[in-house]
DNA sequence: TGTGAATTGAGGTACGCACCTCAGATTAAG
DNA sequence: CTTAATCTGAGGTGCGTACCTCAATTCACA
């Protein structure tokens, strides 16, 4: 038995061709019996779309805008570079990608690059950007002018944002506790690193963090966040700063980026591979680390799964369809040495 | 500017659609200098055949065959609803998935179910299959009738299988035994268990693991490789016999299937919890027990990849494409009670 | 019963490509 | 220069669906 195609359920419902297509495409003009007619062809049938045949004839072209910050990061770097691997064979799907970038750190220019997305040339927009009003309301007018809009690594809850492509960050605090605690015998101190705590990935990771270490890991001591404020030096100089002044320091817990220097910062304290280091994103730095023992582990997202998840996902609300949750569960991945890709 | 067609590839290369058909279609008949006209024409207008209405024009069926084997194990039970999960959508795409259940232990009926499958009928076979001379050569004879064949989870390395989708078994082995020496702190000693150490599988994580626990962890002494030849009361006996005999018991790797048996037996013997397990393959009963704490952690392969990589892999064959290596790499993945999905 | 509106049918074209035929042009060999 | 072999062009059809037009039918309501 082949495929069924429109004529089949034509022939099978007792009507045209036309009617079919109104039905199956919700045009209106239909009698609700005579939808249900058809509808009950589809299902005795097994009716389902060709999907190449319907791209073709609609002409479907799915135009979609990447949002990523600007500026020296080894994750955004690898995501850039997984998006073009991943949507370069897809032009043979009808998919066309655009990147766009945005400073991070300046509010208003990441406003007005929302605001110069012509709603008119794009079908859909993934943004990873810091989570302020300013972005929220653009991100809210996007979906206004009839975008889906999906974020990606980074979720901005309280807008209108269809979507969010990413993993949660308080479990994956709490799985970079479970670690930090089981590889950490011995009792000490541990401290806790970030660029900011403005971000809200490093409020929910120091969060679970926290809750895990507090109610397992009796034997260990959770310090202050230490902040660097994107400023390299700072963050090596903090970092040394305390491998200096505290003995009994027993493991870092890197929640964000600046890996290279504290990788560094431990070598010139004399303690590098003494220490559990847990740190997040598996980058060429986290990599070499892993390799030579100075990182413990890394929690990480694999930045393929990321692209990959969010194109289909904007392919999906683009053609109005349901979302396969499970399929786009990004796991919070766990890499140390043996299990590096 | 729009996206160049076969017409374009034609005006540009000033020559006649059959023709541009012919070189495309690698159709004989074609001059070597015309054939790089045409090649330069779609170099220049970055031509890309759009597949929707190459495989809608060219009538386009992949008709893959699954061979898994039957019989109880949450592992199989686990893919087999991945593969139905992952395929259904895909009829749009004119995927037509069959799976195939053969015996687990008779070589000869699995060659008679492989020698059943009709090459006019199919264009591929993803075989999961224990790794014996007969299975090889019907494996060799798959492809010689013209098949794709990759295997799936469990490689045949010796046969002439296209690809091999899953993980290496050596690195899992060793990613277990990193975890094993890394969370448990006190000297004692491991077990072993598997249900048989003839699988190729059980044999390469064993070798990675004992590579992994003599480099780094000498404070752990691993016994000897204990079996349980898929008998589960045999597993939940030995098991349950050897932490009544062993009190210097620190931790359990249990390569294989029989996570059930061991849990039980470690409760029965009241030292749930106390011992480090390590386990493969998250299934329901692994996850309850990383829940509960009576697991410290899983190493496993995401089935859902598995099945998809598995498929994208067999039309890509199909089609005599080249694969995506990166894309099809299966990640050895760690998961503790914090990430479970 | 008639009227206008709503519903349905018949038929067409188009999408981009694969694949076919057959005639005409070009080339190499004799 | 002829002949046969090889190459190329022109044109066609069909894949399954989308979307359009226009006429025909049915329906609801007065």
């Amino acid at each position: 038995m082949n495929k069924p195609t429109v004529h089949d359920i034509a022939k099978e419902a007792g009507v045209s061709l036309a009617t079919v297509d109104r039905v199956l495409n919700a045009r209106p003009g239909v009698r609700d019996q005579t939808i249900a007619k058809v509808q009950a062809a589809v299902d005795r049938l097994g009716y389902v779309r060709d999907t190449s045949a319907a791209n073709l004839a609609r002409q479907r072209q799915y135009r979609f805008a990447f949002v990523l910050p600007e500026g020296p990061s080894q994750f955004v770097d690898t995501l850039r570079a997984a998006l073009t691997e991943a949507s370069s064979p897809l032009v043979a799907e009808r998919l066309l990608v655009t990147i766009v970038t945005i400073p991070s750190h300046d509010p208003h220019a990441i406003v007005r690059r929302l605001r110069a997305l012509k709603p008119e040339r794009l079908d859909g927009v993934a943004i990873m950007a810091p989570e302020t009003p300013q972005v929220r309301d653009a991100v809210d007018r996007l979906k206004q002018v009839g975008l889906v809009v999906v974020t990606l690594a980074s979720d901005l809850p309280n807008s209108t944002r269809d979507y969010f492509v990413g993993i949660n960050s308080v479990a994956a605090g709490r799985t970079a506790g479970l670690l930090m605690g089981r590889f950490t015998a011995q009792p000490g101190e541990v401290l806790v690193v970030t660029n900011s705590l403005r971000s809200r990935d490093s409020v929910e990771r120091r969060l679970g963090f926290d809750a895990v270490m507090a109610e397992e890991f009796g034997h260990l001591t959770v310090l202050p966040t230490v902040e660097a404020y994107d400023d390299p030096g700072r963050m090596e100089a903090v970092v040394h700063d305390v491998i200096a002044r505290r003995p009994r320091l027993a493991g870092v817990y890197s929640m964000g980026a600046g890996n290279t220097q504290i990788v560094e910062a431990m070598r010139r304290g004399g303690v590098a591979g003494r220490l559990t280091v847990i740190a997040h994103e598996l980058t060429p730095t986290t990599g070499r680390a892993l390799r030579s023992g100075e990182i413990a582990a890394v929690i990480t997202q694999n930045v393929g799964h990321l692209v990959r998840s969010a194109l289909r996902v904007l392919r999906t609300l683009s053609d109005r369809m349901p979302i396969f949750e499970a399929q786009e569960r990004v796991r919070i991945e766990i890499v140390v040495r043996e299990n590096l890709p």
